[in-house]
DNA sequence: AGTCAATGATTGATGTGTCAATCATCGGCT
DNA sequence: AGCCGATGATTGACACATCAATCATTGACT
């Protein structure tokens, strides 16, 4: 029976996404765009930056994929007129339509991983997922506003 | 406040493997290289389809950083005699060595992970895992031995 | 024996992610 | 105004994972 935390983390995070990917493929989509489409479906159009840091990936990466998006129709993108090395990601109607679908598919995965737990349990599970993201991110801002960026508090004079 | 349960398992796992990247990446392994050591220091040497399967991985992710196992001389290849399909994989001294250093940086993450958390709740958030993962590979192997792949009562008299 | 399906390992193509470097723009500073 | 550091986006190089196809070997079935 395995024991390490890393290994059942490692295992259930494959499970999911080998249980997931497919959904997601059967409506033209890689594996990583989804969350990105699932992001803008939610929060409304914004800037890559914004992705890469709820994310928490590279703008790199981020930027590729958005590469592959609008290339399938699914998103676009245009400059801020406000500061023009901005831009501001969009989701077409097709776009829209996948999100859907894919929230859909994310909702019926999270009741087959959770088939069997009480409400109790999940919140349990949950409770146990922040704590342990907590320990590893103690700096994080996870569960507080994403689009606040924060700043830093400028203590920051550098020489 | 997060409370998809894709998104709580996304970030917990992307946050543990940015902590403990840059300890295999000290040693002059990549990502997905030490989980195979480790995997061969602990059950001795085996084939490259033990380590597919016990990782879920494809073979040829496998073979590919077995590849960078043998240039980096943490690892080495072997064909077996009975079967020459299949080779052994061997870990050097210099892959025993990295593989015990992993091995500490693993519980030092898993430390950091865990922390504040007692006995009863790290062996309940292990529950929580399995039981999740049962739900999404119900016809899983989770928790038997991956070692035994169950044949092969064998009689080695074929020579 | 000799064909043939199954198996282990490998290679190619593609998508995702990291890190490092670059480019364009912005904003503060003198 | 004009430098100059910071920022958003992009590109290149590399590692990891998937899928598909190939190769060599094996074992089973005529």
């Amino acid at each position: 029976m395995e024991s390490r935390f890393y290994m059942l983390l490692y295992r259930l995070s494959h499970a999911q996404r080998t249980v997931i990917r497919p959904r997601g493929a059967a409506l033209g989509l890689g594996s990583g765009q989804p969350k990105l489409i699932d992001y803008l479906a939610r929060k409304g159009p914004c800037s890559q930056k914004q992705l890469a840091d709820y994310f928490e990936i590279d703008p790199a990466a981020v930027c590729r994929m958005l590469d592959a998006l609008e290339k399938g129709g699914f998103a676009s993108r245009s400059v801020d007129k406000n500061d023009r090395r901005t831009g501001t990601i969009r989701l077409t109607d097709k776009g829209s339509q996948a999100a859907a679908a894919w929230q859909q598919a994310a909702e019926d995965v999270e009741q087959q991983m959770l088939a069997g737990f009480t409400r109790q349990e999940k919140q349990q599970f949950a409770a146990y997922f922040r704590r342990a993201y907590r320990n590893l991110k103690p700096d994080s801002s996870f569960g507080r506003e994403p689009a606040l960026p924060q700043e830093e508090t400028q203590t920051r004079e550098k020489e």
